[in-house]
DNA sequence: TGCATTTGACCTAA
DNA sequence: TTAGGTCAAATGCA
């Protein structure tokens, strides 16, 4: 396991060098260099996405062995208890069986929903689950049509206080996912903004609009980032909470230099 | 006006 | 019959 977390920390100290590298180039932005640019925003991208997959299957990994030593019971081995100890129906029946019993089945646990994880997601669905207090959202790829990806997600709370999210995985992103972001927009309008931060956004997106997809609505009590608390963002709080953490884990920020 | 989200209805497996 | 998953019209936002 040790040596997934060596490759995830190599992948992401790869992807600090790329961007300092980008912020040198983008310091001397009247040198004409906007392919390198574009080749360290995809190295970039690329290395955050691949250390994100590499950490949420550690994850994954960890949390089904706690669950094998924890559900000792042969008769309980398929179930997977939540954080109350409750036996989730994840499980127990109908698609969800099948969906959950298949190979492509991940699911990660974390005190905040996984909003920013690399991929763009589009919601299509809210219920309530009888056996959770809280609604269970679903999510599928944003490019389950145009490029017949079939990767989906669910989003749960399955614990308040304090605040616990259950987010599975289901299915393999087939899209072109860094050909896509290769081209995301550089906001160049504030060379000081665009030095600090690099979106994670798709230029045919409705991103453009400031609607993020994955942004719930305060409808759903979840979280919404005001343009104050937005200037005060750090990586922890965009990036996604697999890097987050191994970002802190591993001791450095790799945007830190950036400023 | 176009897009994403919401939400009630429908589908389907057990 | 029940409950989870999905669809699609309605709604809201920029």
């Amino acid at each position: 396991m040790k040596s997934c977390q060596q490759k995830a920390m190599e992948t992401l100290l790869q992807g600090h060098g790329c961007a300092n590298q980008l912020k040198l180039i983008m310091d001397h932005a009247e040198s004409d260099s906007s392919m390198e640019r574009e080749d360290l925003a995809k190295s970039v991208l690329h290395c955050f996405s691949d250390a994100l997959s590499i950490l949420i299957d550690t994850s994954d990994h960890n949390h089904r062995q706690d669950e094998q030593s924890n559900n000792s019971s042969p008769q309980d081995s398929s179930l997977v208890r939540d954080e109350s100890g409750r036996k989730s129906s994840l499980h127990k029946r109908g698609r969800k069986t099948a969906m959950a019993e298949s190979s492509d089945y991940r699911r990660h646990e974390a005190p905040n929903p996984i909003y920013h994880d690399g991929f763009l997601w589009r919601k299509y669905g809210q219920k309530q689950i009888k056996e959770s207090d809280h609604q269970r959202s679903y999510y599928k790829c944003a490019y389950t049509k145009d490029q017949n990806c079939e990767a989906k997600k669910q989003v749960q709370m399955i614990q308040h206080n304090p605040p616990l999210y259950s987010t599975t995985y289901f299915g393999h992103h087939t899209c072109q996912l860094h050909q896509a972001y290769a081209t995301f927009p550089l906001d160049t309008s504030d060379p000081q903004d665009s030095s600090h931060m690099i979106r994670f956004d798709h230029p045919n997106s409705s991103n453009h609009q400031h609607q993020d997809p994955n942004q719930i609505h305060p409808k759903d009590e979840e979280y919404t980032m005001s343009p104050e608390k937005a200037e005060d963002w750090s990586p922890s709080q965009w990036m996604s909470s697999e890097v987050a953490h191994a970002v802190e884990a591993f001791g450095f920020n790799p945007f830190s230099d950036l400023s």
